[in-house]
DNA sequence: TATGAATGAGAATTCATTCAT
DNA sequence: AATGAATGAATTCTCATTCAT
């Protein structure tokens, strides 16, 4: 028998082109106003579509939501993942990692406010979503103290410690459009983080 | 000319009390399920009186959300005034601060939930809410610099930098019931706060 | 803890007869034109109230539907016994039931229409609906055979089987507005029950 | 002229097979769900047909029901037929033609529901079913009268009286599996049908 | 002040039917 | 003949808000 997810059509290429339409006006709908406030109808009239056919595709607004978030972090995690392997260090990678996130959310404002409203709308997406993030943070940070490149510490602390500060970060940039120059921010955040706040 | 909120009747003991239960109420069932899935009619079931009676004392349902934001951001900043105080210097400050911050939001659950939602809710309360707590932060910083306690540097991305550092670790005592002891995730913190990454 | 239902309201003389200004348009219009082709807002057009009202006092269209099935029963099973009391014996009960019943469904043709719909509506209801008449008729026919008044048999099958034949020549009246006048069908119709078809 | 009928294709034999399998298909989810709960696309994936199948071979859902309620009748007129006619007199067929329902709605569930729910769905396949089976239920008793096999009697009613009985046992058989075995039922019934209540 | 009944504008969702391939 | 994508009308249901008492 057929799982239910299998009845969702996905099979010729004119579906999947349908499919992806109404994916990405979505992402830019619940982006721009929020996943609340953003209504089936407002999605499928983006993507130039029927209501119903809404519901070829996906289950329920929710549905898509996810899918949203799950490809976000793929995305996401893909551009990190290329920046981090290029830098000779962790500190650097560090650097270089916060830059591009902080570019990357700048670029794609709904991307952080649909992450955040994961909160709400499928905690369990953003608990994989950042959890994701952070089993591969603290890996990178073992690695980096076995080679010396860092000072030993609680990892796991780190980790959220460290992402905490980049969305605190990224959160001016998506949500309240800050016009500083990202690379200044970068300088000034990576100096705390790599000596500290002590004289 | 009287504002609207004047309108709005509190002029009894009585009526006091009632606005009271009300806000109460809205924090509990709030705090639990969220701004959207909770219903004025859940709020006043669970402050015991009439539906009709929440009109008297708040014009919409956004009113009591944004009371809410304000009032748990006024209790917040007077908790960690407090602690800030005794604390010796900047320092010392930011250890208890963050051991302060941590703890009420495990104590308070509801709270974190709350002040994360307003940024979908009423983005100008959320954000008013955060400037006000960078403010002081910037000034304690820069006061901390000019007495020497801590190295110079840019004290508007220190803030936010380490906001977003208590937030992400307070959201999971909050949202994720951590159960690593609050003291050992602030020494972790805090040394790396302190002394940074670099070796 | 109030239960589910309690929440529905009908607590003031007003409401409750606005509730049962719906429970009567929805025996109208479910009775004229069936459940499935009525809309809750064709019985709440029909009662004069708005859309939103009908959720006041009634979870769902099948629960409405539920109320009408279960006080329709009441309402004939009150009819049928006042009748039945006065009868001398069973045979004559017999005679004066069915004409009561043929003369109840002429009269209240959506009655019959409700109750068989309710078959595939709500077979609960449907079940219970005659399964009560059918033990009042069984006890009936258990007191005539004692009394003599009958002979004996098997009064499980007998019930079902008068109350079938009850149902059919009813059906003709409520559904296809048969005008043959009753006392001549209730003469034929009790001759066969009482003498059978044996020469 | 043609018929719309004559439309819908079915002149080979693919198409013939296509058609016989939306119709088991149809009787299959229909007799277990009912009508309004069955949707087309459940019945053509049931079928192993692609949806737009359907309408190839019928105009309308209420389309393949009225051909399913056709030809069930038809199908159990046949088998009435024969057992009648083995039967040496009226009475005897009254007990064999009893029984043979009797055991075909017990075998055929699904058959009770559509022809029932008929009513609601097309109520003129609903009548021109009974009044066929009416039709020559009279002229069985009138032919029975005139051979003296039965008493005098008004042959309509005690028609519909007939039927009426042998529907409602067996619904019992057909909606709630009732388990007493036929023989004991149709032994009972006849025992009525044949000489009466009185004693 | 307080009540709770009533409102009505939305929103999600389903599904028979059509149509291009 | 067959497919399955697309349509859009229709319905149910929720809930913030208003109002008469």
């Amino acid at each position: 028998m057929r799982t239910k997810e299998a009845r969702l059509a996905r099979r010729t290429p004119r579906g999947e082109a349908t499919r992806l339409a109404i994916l990405e006006a979505a992402e830019k709908v619940i982006g721009k106003n929020g996943f609340t406030a953003s209504s089936i109808s407002g999605i499928t009239r983006a993507a130039g579509v029927a209501q119903g056919t809404f519901y070829i595709y996906f289950r329920t607004k929710e549905d898509v939501f996810r899918e949203l978030v799950l490809q976000l972090g793929r995305h996401l995690r893909h551009t990190l993942t290329e920046v981090a392997e290029k830098a000779p260090n962790r500190i650097g990678a560090e650097k270089e990692g916060l830059r591009a996130f902080l570019t990357f959310v700048a670029r794609h404002p709904g991307f952080y406010r649909i992450v955040q409203e994961a909160l709400f709308i499928d905690p369990k997406a953003y608990r994989d979503y950042f959890e994701a993030f952070a089993g591969s943070y603290r890996e990178a940070l073992e690695k980096a103290e076995a080679a010396g490149e860092i000072r030993q510490g609680d990892v796991d602390v780190r980790a959220w410690a460290l992402m905490g500060m980049a969305k605190a970060l990224g959160e001016r940039y998506a949500i309240w459009r800050e016009t500083r120059p990202i690379d200044e921010v970068v300088d000034a955040a990576h100096d705390m983080i790599v000596r500290g706040l002590a004289p």
